[in-house]
DNA sequence: CGGTGATACTTCAACATTCAAAGCAAAATA
DNA sequence: TATTTTGCTTTGAATGTTGAAGTATCACCG
């Protein structure tokens, strides 16, 4: 097992740290013209992705407590950009829906990956978009050992002709 | 520039987010274990890459402000983790440095990416390897417009036959 | 049924993070 | 030297976060 190019584990981690860090500091800017915090913009997306989620599925989804869930909710519920919806099926559950007004934040603010990621992907060669999504995907395996789960946020087809150009 | 396989935008974006919140929910798990708090250990890992940075330097890698800089820099102060050492060629200027305490800390909890990656990574074929390496960068690339930078925590020659094994 | 325990959510108290604004000291510039 | 800029800290306020305790509902079992 001998290792023949042992700087490839830190070119690697390098590039890594740096999407990381480029998603997370774009991820914040994002937030700000949004004009909700990082965290409440995190609820909108998930709300928006996922069907009406419980706070439950929030928790479980951002990884934080419930608690943290419901000051989140409440913030976004005094905006006007979500609305709890008592559940029919369970009346302890509370699923969480999208105002107009939330829905409109989102679309102004989609996700920090797609504004950064979407349209250099769609230039790459056939080849090489097939090669990163392998790559990808084996690197999320390396790291998920305990996967849980991930969506398309948005039907990437159009790249929605932006106000706000990027 | 017809769109062969429009799936693999939504692919590669959802292994992307599998590989940040995989990184994001271990970072919390490693700092609590480390008994620190996730900004807490941010600071000590810049403070460990860098050398001796000053607060200024501490703000813009993590992409906050001087005076969040201040209060974080203040608790790590109070626990013994780090000192402030006021700089010889400019008195303005405060170097962080690790204590002998703080570095105990940095050995325990090395890097969220380091645990889970670097085994997997060295497995893999070179051909692998080089494709992966090729990869990230590429998508780096795309995400980092204005990139600024990114260091090897450690070297990674030896994987620390660790005590809490992973 | 009725009781018991688990589940979903909220409330509360405490602490951590974060920032803008104001202040202070030192350096750089004019 | 006078002025401006820079680096850092302080202060005050908002947000994020949690564990523990409380409430309501569900699920199960006798």
């Amino acid at each position: 097992m001998t290792q023949k190019h042992p700087d490839r584990v830190d070119e690697s981690l390098i590039a890594l740290r740096r999407i990381l860090r480029a998603t997370e500091l774009y991820a914040r800017d994002l937030a700000q013209a949004a004009g909700v915090t990082p965290a409440q913009l995190r609820v909108l997306q998930i709300v928006g992705e996922k069907k009406d989620p419980t706070a439950k599925t929030l928790a479980n989804q951002m990884g934080v407590s419930q608690a943290t869930v419901t000051a989140l909710v409440d913030k976004l519920v005094a905006r006007g950009l979500v609305s709890r919806q008592p559940s029919a099926q369970d009346r302890r559950q509370t699923n969480i829906t999208l105002t107009t007004q939330g829905e409109d934040v989102l679309e102004e603010a989609p996700d920090a990956l797609q504004q950064r990621y979407v349209r250099a992907f769609a230039d790459l060669a056939d080849w090489e978009q097939a090669q990163l999504v392998s790559s990808l995907e084996r690197v999320a395996a390396m790291l998920n050992v305990d996967s849980l789960d991930a969506a398309p946020v948005l039907a990437t087809g159009e790249l929605r002709t932006s106000k706000k150009a990027y």
